[in-house]
DNA sequence: TTCACCATGTAAGTTGTTACATGATTCC
DNA sequence: GGAATCATGTAACAACTTACATGGTGAA
């Protein structure tokens, strides 16, 4: 259901085809919800089905096509209505911490090459989320400034404030993952006296 | 492939039954990687046919049965395998953070339901990891004290640090989730004003 | 003309969710 | 006799992954 509601999400920004929203997914949207194109397709035929949205089609050339996606009154009540229920939280599954547990079988080598690469993956994204940030504070986001522009004054605040305090908190998680592995780095050395 | 990394960690404790697994899936291990009863069974099936581990047919009463499983030398060398080889990261797929960067969507009770059940989630799982870590220094996890038994004293200490490094990981993270979502409710009082 | 980008998908397989289904044993 | 717990699954569905498959457009 969150692939829907991030696809609605961005679709109430304004019209845009399947192929827009998969860029969205490749970059901004998809640090926080990633979906692969092979998915999108797939569900925006879907969320038509189900009169959520309404696909525009339009002549591009001689030959080519595209479909532009607008969201109906449906598709908007859907959005808020999964706004405003509560989340269901997924249970735990969390192949790092898996593995972390029984770093005692690793090969030496590769306790030192898991850490290591856990918090260079974790550095990633970080500085997607950081830049992410950087781009809210200058408002130089495309799609902020869109959905900014689309919204009454008095809600920009309060939009531009939320979407900070989300990306804060996946840096937060990422500095904390980061953390940890290289207290588990200082753990290695001290194991291996 | 990390279920059955997860099922290959507690197998080579010693011989379990389908039935113990899923129970140490819905207690220590399932913090840290849940399956449900419905995934395990068919999951050991697959596993035996792929000469992972070997099922111990035992009767017990008249009509009653049970498999006990034993990990094979294969099935050891998947788990080691799996432990010396990179892990592969899940591109991040975050319902809650992408729900807080709409949160301006969202009812005015909604929002602060919202902090609060995440507060509240977290703060479940922080105590669960907790008692983890508490077990394991105070080795009355009966997994653990199974496992210490079956390893040379010499890799003991190892053992107990790299477990208790693994839980505490997932408390630092339930702690960031918690501050976050205060953070959170800071800022709606301050968006009231 | 060729290359980057626009544009839209299908297909097969794996993993995970939810609900259903059944029966034995042990302890009180 | 009844409840908790032991014990093992199936079935239908939803979500996700990986790989494949195709063709148009626009600019250098």
């Amino acid at each position: 259901m969150s692939l829907r509601s991030a696809l609605l999400a961005l679709l109430r920004i304004g019209p845009m085809s399947g192929y827009e929203l998969q860029k969205q997914f490749s970059q901004s949207v998809g640090h926080v919800w990633h979906a692969p194109d092979s998915q999108i397709y797939p569900e925006l035929k879907k969320m038509a089905n189900d009169g959520l949205i309404t696909a525009e089609e339009q002549a591009r050339g001689s030959a080519g096509m595209r479909k532009l996606y607008h969201v109906t009154k449906a598709g908007q009540k859907a959005f808020t209505d999964w706004m405003d229920k509560p989340l269901k939280y997924q249970r735990t599954r969390d192949a790092a911490h898996l593995k972390a547990a029984y770093l005692e079988s690793a090969s030496d080598g590769a306790v030192r090459e898991f850490l290591e690469s856990h918090i260079e993956h974790w550095q990633n994204e970080l500085e997607c989320w950081e830049d992410e940030i950087a781009a809210i504070e200058a408002e130089t986001s495309p799609m902020l400034v869109r959905r900014l522009a689309a919204i009454p004054e008095s809600e920009r605040t309060t939009s531009v404030a939320y979407k900070r305090f989300a990306y804060e908190g996946l840096a937060d998680r990422a500095r904390s993952e980061i953390t940890w592995a290289r207290r588990g780095l200082d753990l290695v050395r001290e194991l291996e006296r």
